[in-house]
DNA sequence: CAACTTCGCTACGCACGCGTAGCGTAGAGT
DNA sequence: ACTCTACGCTACGCGTGCGTAGCGAAGTTG
C-alpha cells in the first residue's frame, strides 16, 4: 500500500484547511436549503448565494446538485448510540423517546419524508435511505436482541417485528396530522408494545 | 337559491362531455407522471405531451402545475370503507391487510411520500394531506371505538393511540428496508396490538 | 520567499419550462 | 342549421438553472 501524498504522524489525511471550510459552509447551506425548498429545491445557483461560496467553486468539490444533497443527508444523518442502561424498557424509552423528540425539534426531521420520496425512484438516494435504516435499526435491534437474552421478552419474538411496531407509530405520528408526538406517547407506545409480547399467550402459540 | 344554468331534473349539474373527457385524460396522465418522476417533476409541458392535451387546453382547467397535482392527488385518494364483519379483529385484518396491500400494488404508494413530502412546506399540499388523513382515519377509529363499546377493547382505550400503533408499522415498513409487507404481517401486528390491550393489566393502571 | 492550490468573479451558450395571444377547427347544445 | 364552447396548434418573450472557460487574487505548504 503507497501512502497518501500528505499524511501526518497519527495517520490522518492533511488537507487544505480552505478545502473543509468551504465543504463546511456548503454543506451546511445545502441542509437548510433542503429543509425549507426540499431536495428537489436544490440549486447550485441557490446554495451558491445562501453560502457565499462561488458557484464555480462548489462545482469544483461536487458534480452535481444530487450528489451535494447526498453528501448533505449523509452528512447529517447520524445513527443513535446504544443507551445500554440495564433494562431493555429504558433503554426502549431512551431509543424511542429521543426519535420522537428528534422529529419534533431536529431540522434532519423534515428531510426524512423527501428523502423517503427521492429513494422512491432515484436509486442513490434509494442506497443512501438503506443504509440510514441500517444503522438506525442496528442500535435498536441490538438492543432489542439484548432483551430477548435477558428474557424480558419471549425467545420467539421478532426482533424486527419489535423495532418496526415501536418505530413505526412514532413516524406515522411524526407525518400524519397535528397530534402531539412526546416524550409521554413514545412511553405509551413502548409499555404497549411491551404488554402485546408480555401477555400470557404469544400469538400463535396457543393452538398446537 | 339559484338553479344552475343548466341542470338535469336529478339535479346533476350538465357539463360539456368534452370538458370531463380531457379532464380525465390530463389527471391519470398527471398521475403516472407523479409516480415516475415525483411531485415536482410534474411539468404542464410534461403533462401535455404524455396525454396528448395540448398545453393550453391544460391551462384552461388548471391554473397552476401544483393545482393540477392536488386535484389528481386529490381524485386519487380515496378512503376505505368500513368492512363491519362482526368483529373488531375481522375488521381490523381487513383495513390493516388493506392497507399493506395498497402500499404495496397500488399506484398511490409511490406517491403517499411525495405528499407527505410537500406538505412539510406547501400549506395547499399540507391541507389535502390533513383532509386525506381525517377521511381515512375516520373509518378506523370508527371501527375502533365500535370494538370498544362491544367490550373488545378496553373502555380506557384512546382509538388514536391504536390507530398508530396499527397504522404505523404497515407504513414504516412499506418506507423502510426492503423487508416484507404482507397479509401475514399485517395480521401479526393486528394481534400483537390486541394483546396489548387484552393483557390483565392496562399500563398506568395499576399504580393508582 | 517561492511554488502550488484554492477561491471568486465574469461571461458565456444552452436547455427547459412558464404562461399567453391569436387563430382555425371540431364538437355540443337547441 | 345556427350558435356557442372547447380544443389544437404555432409562436412567442421571459426567467431560471445548468455547466464551463479563463483569469487574477488570496491563502497554504515547505
Amino acid at each position: 500500500m503507497s501512502v497518501a501524498p500528505n499524511a501526518t504522524p497519527t495517520g490522518t489525511t492533511r488537507v487544505d484547511p480552505r478545502l473543509v471550510r468551504t465543504r463546511a459552509r456548503v454543506l451546511t447551506a445545502t441542509a437548510r436549503l433542503v429543509a425549507t425548498a426540499g431536495i428537489s429545491g436544490v440549486t447550485i445557483e441557490a446554495v451558491s448565494e445562501l453560502s457565499g461560496i462561488a458557484k464555480t467553486t462548489i462545482y469544483r468539490q461536487w458534480d452535481d446538485a444530487p450528489a451535494l444533497v447526498l453528501a448533505t443527508l449523509d452528512d447529517l444523518l447520524q445513527p443513535p448510540v446504544d443507551p445500554d442502561l440495564g433494562t431493555l424498557r429504558a433503554d426502549l424509552l431512551h431509543l424511542v423517546g429521543g426519535l420522537a423528540h428528534a422529529l419534533v425539534v431536529s431540522p434532519a426531521a423534515g428531510i426524512m419524508a423527501g428523502l423517503m420520496d427521492a429513494a422512491e425512484r432515484d436509486p442513490a438516494f434509494a442506497a443512501l435511505h438503506a443504509r440510514e435504516g441500517e444503522r438506525r435499526h442496528g442500535v435498536v435491534l441490538a438492543v432489542i436482541e439484548r432483551g430477548v437474552r435477558r428474557g424480558e421478552l419471549p425467545a420467539d419474538a421478532d426482533p424486527h417485528e419489535v423495532l418496526d411496531l415501536l418505530t413505526g407509530p412514532i413516524v406515522y405520528r411524526r407525518y400524519t396530522g397535528a397530534r402531539t408526538l412526546d416524550a409521554a406517547f413514545a412511553a405509551r407506545v413502548v409499555d404497549r408494545v411491551l404488554a402485546a409480547y408480555d401477555g400470557p399467550t404469544a400469538p400463535g402459540s396457543r393452538d398446537h
